[in-house]
DNA sequence: CTCGATGCAAAGGTTTTGCACCAGG
DNA sequence: CCTGGTGCAAAACCTTTGCATCGAG
């Protein structure tokens, strides 16, 4: 309700399928915004808005958490280590491994996305 | 080569399917060493095992980093939210996914392993 | 006016680094 | 002896929290 939070939805509203860090978000708060923001108010905003289920906040390998919006389309993540593309795995390739999961050890996986390290085609060795 | 070393070496050789971490090594180091490591000693070793790949050092989650021995046989991690068990998720349940990431989008999933969010049997509605 | 969001600052936890010292080979 | 591992301490990094103030409704 305040103009911060509103930047900081709105940033994130208009970045759909980018993984910002806290970092991130506060940079382009305050271009959106003219000025800066704390950092305690981006993760305090974050946390309401994870709370809420508007956005997820999850750790790819070992840097920083990133964030971004919950859309429609449940997906899941493929982090190149190479390069650092992040593709997004469509649902659908998923839900048969999925459901094998929970056929062979009753486990359900979280709405939390998860991240597949490796490497992207192109950086994967063609040989 | 010096005490530390063998010490952490030995620690997590007899740890095989755990994931420990750093503080949880240096605990278990200090019961098989009878002298506290430094953590800086701790994080040194764990740095030159993962380099020459005879460790792995992952993030699960929010907290800190975990570390375990690479043994032969490939695995992954279902890691419950609830009650934080791990639960190793054999190769042959994610080869056929594994492959057909592959084909549709070049992906290579590197020996790193994953961990996938969710609920573990005894943690999920039985509804 | 009242409640909650903000900024600032300080603390917390994990991991890294600098540096002098000590020990292994 | 000489290289490199060690401990200690301090710093870096990300994130959280306390507190007083400011702004929104």
């Amino acid at each position: 309700m305040t103009a911060p939070r509103r930047a900081v939805c709105q940033v994130l509203a208009t970045s759909h399928t980018e993984h910002l860090t806290a970092a991130d978000l506060g940079e382009r708060v305050e271009k959106v915004l003219g000025r800066s923001v704390d950092p305690a108010t981006i993760y305090r905003t974050i946390d309401v808005l994870e709370r809420e289920g508007h956005v997820h906040h999850v750790h790819f390998g070992h840097g920083p958490g990133v964030v971004h919006m919950v859309d429609d389309r449940a997906h899941h993540h493929l982090v190149c280590e190479q390069c650092g593309h992040t593709e997004d795995i469509p649902m659908d390739a998923l839900e048969p491994f999925l459901a094998g999961l929970e056929d062979r050890f009753g486990f359900k996986a979280g709405s939390t996305h998860f991240a597949l390290m490796g490497k992207c085609g192109s950086c994967s060795p063609p040989a």
